[in-house]
DNA sequence: GCCGTTTTCGGCCCGACTGTTTTCAGTCG
């Protein structure tokens, strides 16, 4: 799957033509292609051989040409010849905070600067100071997004970032009278990483809430404080955006800050074409506002249901609005139970009893405790003696308590020869059986594969862990063919899983919602070692609305009669 | 470079903040 590789191409050719000062609806145009290859769920190369390159939004003659010519060459001319001649580090560059293409094509060409070190050099020795538009400030300014850049500008996984909002949502409050408080931005689309954290406040004395904001007790540094925005960096690096608006407007904002932005902008376009403007200020006509005070009015009025923001991505979305065919997504109150947590049996730190209880106080109604089988020693993998105890033990345990149903599973490794790490006669006996690979993550795309698929193909087998074995801020996924996995999960009626864990993710939204079109299954599992750890959860349900999934789609909401027959138990 | 129930040419989202400006450019989201 080259997607990732093309997209990557044309954003940076996007970047060259940017410091090279061409035309920006072209970069624009590079951008748009690269954003929706990257996106895609489905092989480039796949799409080049049906000659449906074109059906890309965003892919015309020009770059379905420039991709055809990559995945037969494997080299992009254009690409090529714009990388000539230009430094590796001017495009580095581009990435200090504050600096963009118009400064570093500046300090290229009358400085001969390419590289960050040279221009940190530069900066102070004060050699920029006689060109235009580089007073103090913005030296000092280059030299903090240079150490910016250094000590952070990562992005961090969407479970870190939630209890960060949270603590802080609740400090603003207790602080300052606020009226709505929401979060924007890929925080509130769940996306998996977070750049930064937005957050909109309605209220009326904006300065005073951005003083408030801007002297919390997280705060490292402050980027901005004006009347309507506060800008600041926490401890750890991550930036926090604060924007306050009036109470007739929050809708609008909230939409607007929301994006992602290229949602946003085919809004704009819809708008402009019906003779409309959006702004964070509402939706006008001529002069005329005519809504912003609800998010759902700037939807209604371009014609449209109002999108949940889990789905706001430009991936489709706008037109299934606008013919009422959005699809219902999944919703907290659907889930019935996890699929996937551990007890101190293994790795966990708790007991059956406990984790159960705690699933109850969520308000599930079953919980399936799969701990590790005997060959992973590391995580105290349990034997084949000591997993037929552990079943002994949740069935009495079963006895003993009301409103929750544990479900006797395990976590089977699939070891690198492909065989489960139990005997059929031991899986026979689970409620639940979750096959999981742990080991040889380096071999290559055909043994990988296989291993996965003849787990697929074990009767036995109900649901495929982390199917791509990723984590999200250290390990890429291993290679496994997933089109062909996913096929096969069908025909066998084996789920995959949407590991909730909040560094895994795995499948991500767009595998998942790839599965679903393949008529494949889905189960959430926390993988949780403790009962605080349930929470994620609701990273795991945020992954399947992002992957556009229904009720139906997901086992979790199913009642547990009709999950059984599924796992084709009795 | 893309795109078309206004268009195959002439458009292509919109505003805040900052800094160095005396009316605006650059950057960001």
């Amino acid at each position: 799957m080259k997607n990732r590789e093309i997209a990557k191409l044309f954003e940076e050719m996007a970047d060259i033509l940017e410091i090279k000062g061409d035309n920006v609806f072209k970069i624009n145009a590079y951008r748009k292609a690269a954003r929706a290859i990257g996106d895609l769920s489905q092989d480039v190369d796949t799409l080049m051989k049906e000659k449906s390159l074109r059906d890309i939004p965003g892919v015309g003659e020009g770059i379905a040409k420039k991709i055809v010519e990559y995945l037969e060459t494997g080299k992009m001319s254009k690409y090529e010849e714009l990388r000539k001649g230009l430094p590796e580090g001017l495009l580095k560059m581009m990435t200090i905070p504050g600096l963009g293409p118009k400064t570093v094509a500046l300090v290229h060409k009358t400085k001969g600067i390419s590289s960050i070190a040279q221009l940190e050099t530069a900066v102070k020795e004060g050699r920029l100071r006689d060109l235009p538009g580089l007073g103090p400030k913005k030296e000092e300014n280059i030299l903090r997004g240079i150490s910016l850049l250094r000590q952070s500008g990562k992005r961090i996984p969407l479970g870190v970032a939630i209890p960060i909002l949270d603590q802080m949502v609740e400090e603003i409050k207790k602080r300052t009278k606020v009226g709505k408080i929401s979060p924007a931005g890929s925080l509130r689309r769940m996306k998996e990483t977070i750049g930064d954290i937005d957050i909109l406040v309605a209220g009326r004395n904006g300065r005073r809430i951005i003083q408030a904001f801007t002297t919390l007790p997280q705060v490292d540094e402050i980027l901005a404080a004006g009347e309507t925005k506060g800008s600041i960096i926490v401890h750890g690096g991550l930036q926090v955006d604060l924007r306050v608006v009036p109470e007739a407007s929050f809708g609008a904002a909230l939409q607007y800050f929301t994006g992602s932005k290229a949602h946003n902008i085919h809004l704009r376009e819809i708008a402009k074409a019906n003779g409309m403007k959006i702004s964070e200020y509402g939706i006008f006509r001529g002069q005329r506002k005519i809504g912003g005070r609800k998010e759902e009015e700037i939807y209604s009025a371009l014609g449209l249901a109002w999108i949940p923001p889990e789905m706001r991505e430009d991936r489709g979305e706008v037109a299934l609005a606008s013919r009422e065919r959005l699809p219902a997504l999944v919703e907290k109150t659907h889930i019935r139970g996890d699929f996937h947590v551990h007890s101190n049996w293994s790795d966990g730190s708790a007991s059956i009893e406990k984790m159960a209880l705690a699933a109850r106080d969520r308000g599930y109604q079953f919980v399936a405790i799969c701990d590790h089988s005997q060959s992973l020693k590391f995580a105290g993998g349990l034997s084949e003696e000591r997993i037929l105890r552990q079943i002994d033990e949740i069935h009495k345990l079963n006895q003993k308590l009301s409103g929750i149903v544990v479900l006797a599973g395990t976590e089977v490794d699939i070891k690198t020869d492909g065989s489960l790490d139990f005997p059929d006669s031991i899986l026979e006996r689970l409620d639940v059986v979750v096959a999981a690979i742990h080991s040889g993550f380096k071999q290559p795309e055909k043994t990988i594969s296989r291993r996965l698929l003849g787990a697929v193909e074990n009767p036995h087998v109900d649901i495929v862990a982390h199917p791509t074995g990723r984590l999200i801020s250290s390990r890429p996924p291993y290679q496994v063919n997933l089109e062909e996995l996913m096929a096969k999960a069908a025909e066998t009626g084996t789920a995959l899983e949407i590991n909730a864990y909040y560094d895994r993710l795995d499948l991500n939204d767009l595998q998942c919602r790839r599965a679903a079109q393949l008529g494949v299954k889905l189960a959430i599992g926390t993988d949780a070692h403790h009962p605080d750890q349930l929470w994620m959860m609701r990273l795991g349900l945020a992954t399947a609305r992002r992957g556009w999934l229904e009720k139906k789609d997901l086992l979790n909401t199913w009642p547990l009669k009709k999950i059984r027959r599924f796992f084709n138990l009795n």
